[in-house]
DNA sequence: TTGAAAGCGGTACCAT
DNA sequence: ATGGTACCGCTTTCAA
């Protein structure tokens, strides 16, 4: 294992100062077009590749990432506690995350935060945008002005965002079904009790969903019912399903998920309904630990939030450029492997 | 967010030199105990925390972390994709690993193979030890001597390891029978195919099936059969299960999964008789996405190899403690989430 | 027993 | 346009 290349290695091959290699790898002005196609070269020669110990250490100002989402008590707290995770590991990289709440998701209160956190400065942005384009221009801004946008766990696709961190709802959709279908031995009526009708994120899980159990080769019905994310509506909806003819429940959203199981547990019908649930909330924890509810499809927000943090220092420090989705993977969550995952909401 | 404490900062609170702070911070001789005593004080009241990057930097020697496992061509090549991937993120750091391949995990040689990096010096090792108790003393006079040694996958847990790095092998089976529970609707007869019956991993597993079975508050019979990690051997086993009246099998090892899968296939049952498996072989990727399996507890060989560097890395540098062992967590894998996951056998 | 200083591999600024 | 140098926070060696 030969010692690594450094700058002062290309630059003593080179006879120049070690500024001019800088200057040359960095785009920085003040140098020669020649120069730095020679140095260029050097470098790519010898197989030069960044410390980048050296880099964060040497960096004279604090790198500032700030990260906007919502102080709603589901969810969010998660997201919350990767962020924290990603930041504590970048201290040492001089790197500071400033995090503000805005309220609940569809507050839109996002601009407002996002405007505090560039009057402080920030490098970088991580956010949940609480509709789908009403912030663009605010995100198209900030990227244009050369600070890298990421949006976590919902999107705001047609801005100019790097990236977008969050779930695969379609697959998401479609590991439900495949385990409901697996559950029911290919056949029988299942009811799908979904969020809102027109947000996109619950009606790809939805279709995804509808995709698997069609595509299992049996023959399995299903109903489709809004939860309006109500527990008390999901409560109210398991309830009735339970006294009709259904086999199985899907619930593809965190809240509804603990009303629609307690709804289950009440009815007394668990061992022959079969319910896959969406999310870990701390109430949904017992449910699956006494088999009320055979799964969840778990969409790792702590992952969501560290990751979107981790991305941002990448862009910045590396520079390394990512798709238009960054899919986390979710995890299905039975009673015997609740214990490796961790949830703070 | 107040500037991070340095040594710099105990020093002039102290009117000493950084010197005698790093002196008494790493308990580092020639230093008079009442210094020492008044540094660590202080390094304490002002909160000191070491930056782990400045500290790599300055290291003046290569820290060298070797690697001892099999070469085999099954589960190992996933550990030695983790520890490469461990390897290049810790380059900056001047960290080196070296690897020793020992053929076979039964043969033995693994003394042989630590021997040479002994002679080549290194500062911790990562070992699958090949027998519970035949490398003890190896393993001993290497910690005794300072340097921490991890065990991977397999253990020998009466040695002096640190840590062992593998999955908790009862709790697989949990998380297989209980999965096989709720795909037979609590009733049925399961054929459970193990390894070896006298190997403490797969006995373990098959411990945890039979728990999880006998929880679910069915009725479930289970018969065991042994594959003695043999691909034939399961073929033939679950070709006989398939035309005998079981309802679900399940494999706990990684090779006779793909035997057992292409027999279920071949037999035509498949719809019928419910498969779960362990551990992702390449081979047995079809078998899942065309549903002849319907899920396997997947170990992560990848992050057990990954997880193992690092742990030796964090006790070199920051000097955590771990306790004797270190679970990774099992992943689900079914048709619609197969492609999050990476296979290198 | 302690202090001083030279690095590690970069960044950033000043001088030329 | 380029060179030189003082850092960043720590380790390590040498001098006192």
């Amino acid at each position: 294992m030969a010692k690594r290349v450094t700058i002062k290695d290309i630059a003593a091959a080179l006879d120049v100062s070690i500024g001019t290699v800088d200057r040359a790898l960095h785009n920085r002005p003040g140098i020669k077009r020649e120069t730095r196609e020679r140095v260029l070269r050097q470098a790519k020669l010898m197989g030069y590749e960044t410390n980048q110990l050296a880099k964060s250490l040497a960096r004279k100002h604090q790198l500032k990432i700030g990260c906007v989402f919502p102080s709603e008590y589901r969810f969010y707290p998660d997201i919350e506690a990767g962020i924290n995770a990603a930041a504590e590991e970048l201290v040492d990289h001089n790197v500071q995350v400033l995090l503000r709440k805005t309220g609940r998701l569809r507050d839109g209160r996002e601009a407002g935060s996002i405007a505090e956190l560039l009057e402080i400065g920030i490098h970088a942005l991580a956010v949940c945008p609480g509709h789908r384009s009403q912030i663009n221009e605010t995100i198209n801004e900030l990227v244009d002005g050369g600070t890298p946008v990421v949006t976590i766990a919902t999107d705001a696709p047609e801005s100019r965002r790097l990236t977008c961190v969050s779930t695969d709802s379609f697959n998401n959709g479609q590991m439900a079904g495949d385990l409901m279908a697996n559950l029911l031995n290919y056949q029988g009526r299942v009811a799908i009790l979904t969020g809102f009708a027109e947000v996109t994120d619950h009606d790809e899980k939805v279709r995804g969903f509808l995709d698997a159990i069609g595509a299992c080769g049996g023959e399995i019905e299903a109903d489709i019912f809004e939860t309006r994310e109500e527990t008390e509506a999901a409560y109210r909806l398991v309830k009735e399903c339970a006294a009709k003819s259904y086999d199985g429940i899907y619930i593809n959203t965190a809240t509804a998920t603990v009303g629609g199981a307690a709804a289950l547990r009440d009815s007394g019908k668990y061992r022959e309904i079969k319910l896959v649930g969406t999310d870990l909330l701390r109430d949904s924890i017992p449910f699956i630990k006494e088999g009320v509810m055979r799964a969840v499809i778990f969409q790792d927000p702590f992952m969501q939030g560290y990751r979107a943090v981790k991305i941002l220092f990448d862009v910045l420090t590396v520079g390394t450029r990512y798709g238009p989705t960054d899919f986390v993977r979710p995890a299905i969550v039975t009673k015997h492997n609740i214990h490796y995952y961790r949830c703070y909401s």
